[in-house]
DNA sequence: ACCTGAACACCGTTCAAGT
DNA sequence: ACCTGAACACCGTTCAAGT
């Protein structure tokens, strides 16, 4: 709250008649990034739209710092966010996820997406001499199990790649 | 810290000669965490070996109180969890997934995991007048995108179906 | 209507000093 | 070897008082 006070040329306390406190400005910050990031023109495949959506959000959320913990934080009841989240369980439900799942799935893929990229930023936040102290300290055997993405934009679109064949595999399966 | 050092009768400042710092604490914390929880028995399968691992790793999770962000934020190169990793790993490879996609496939499961069991008990512990209030604020249609789930433990299962689904899907297709 | 200074109750952490 | 008191530099938040 002071540093963002301060970068405003204001004092923290006076951030409290704008907003009822720190979550409130999170849900204010959350809602004008979400308003930033372009939502793909619709498509008649829901696959493609909803890939498409997700990496436009990676995309947004690696353009702002700490925009994961903002994002986890905040209540997504504005206008803007539920835009998005009526737009993303329409293609589900076109994509023959079921309605007692909506929810269900929904999460999952928003989680998935921020899950990737708070990894994302840690990594690429760890120093390198860091990063080698730990590659020296393993056993050959558990640096295949505790390899770093060598290309986050592959292994992004891999994990989506995932949850989409497994939506489409348990939807064929009835 | 302080709250921890009370517990044991002791000072917030003692605790830095036996821990570097929170960080470090986590660490140990996670390690035990990790230690009482069961791994299944070795299985042929290794799909139902990994369901039920991932099952245990989940009620493991609700056992204890913000286990969620202690995983979350400590370094996993301990005993206990590195045998966890290995297991896992092992499981994975037999599955099919190949090792340039391994660390990606079991950074995802893990965080599925994590962020259901941080929803759910953010869900948990939302008083109920809170949530009516919620749901009279939402529109007819809204409802849908954002229902509560009822049964936390089929939903989990669910989520899981679809991962594993999708792993089976992508190997089979080349 | 909007801002401020001063305070409150909290953090994690350090360190000289104790035993 | 293990613990402590006192301090440091931070938090988010409140509120009477200013303009």
């Amino acid at each position: 709250m002071r540093a963002i006070a301060k970068e405003l040329n204001i004092k923290a306390a006076s951030l409290y008649w704008h907003f009822s406190g720190k979550l409130d400005l999170y849900g204010a910050i959350a809602e004008y990034l979400c308003s930033r990031y372009e939502m793909p023109e619709e498509s008649d495949d829901p696959k493609d739209y909803l890939i498409a959506s997700y990496r436009a959000y990676r995309t947004m959320l690696l353009s702002t710092r700490d925009s994961v913990p903002v994002l986890e934080n905040s209540i997504p009841y504005t206008p803007r966010r539920m835009e998005i989240i009526r737009a993303i369980s329409k293609a589900l439900l076109k994509m023959g996820v079921k309605e007692q799942t909506l929810t269900t799935i929904a999460n999952l893929l928003n989680n998935y997406v921020l899950s990737f990229v708070a990894d994302e930023c840690r990594f690429k936040n760890t120093p390198p001499d860091k990063l080698h102290e730990i590659d020296k300290m393993l056993c050959p055997q558990d640096k295949l199990f505790l390899s770093i993405p060598s290309d986050f934009d592959e292994q992004f679109i891999y994990g989506l790649q995932v949850l989409f064949a497994g939506l489409e595999a348990l939807k064929n399966r009835e």
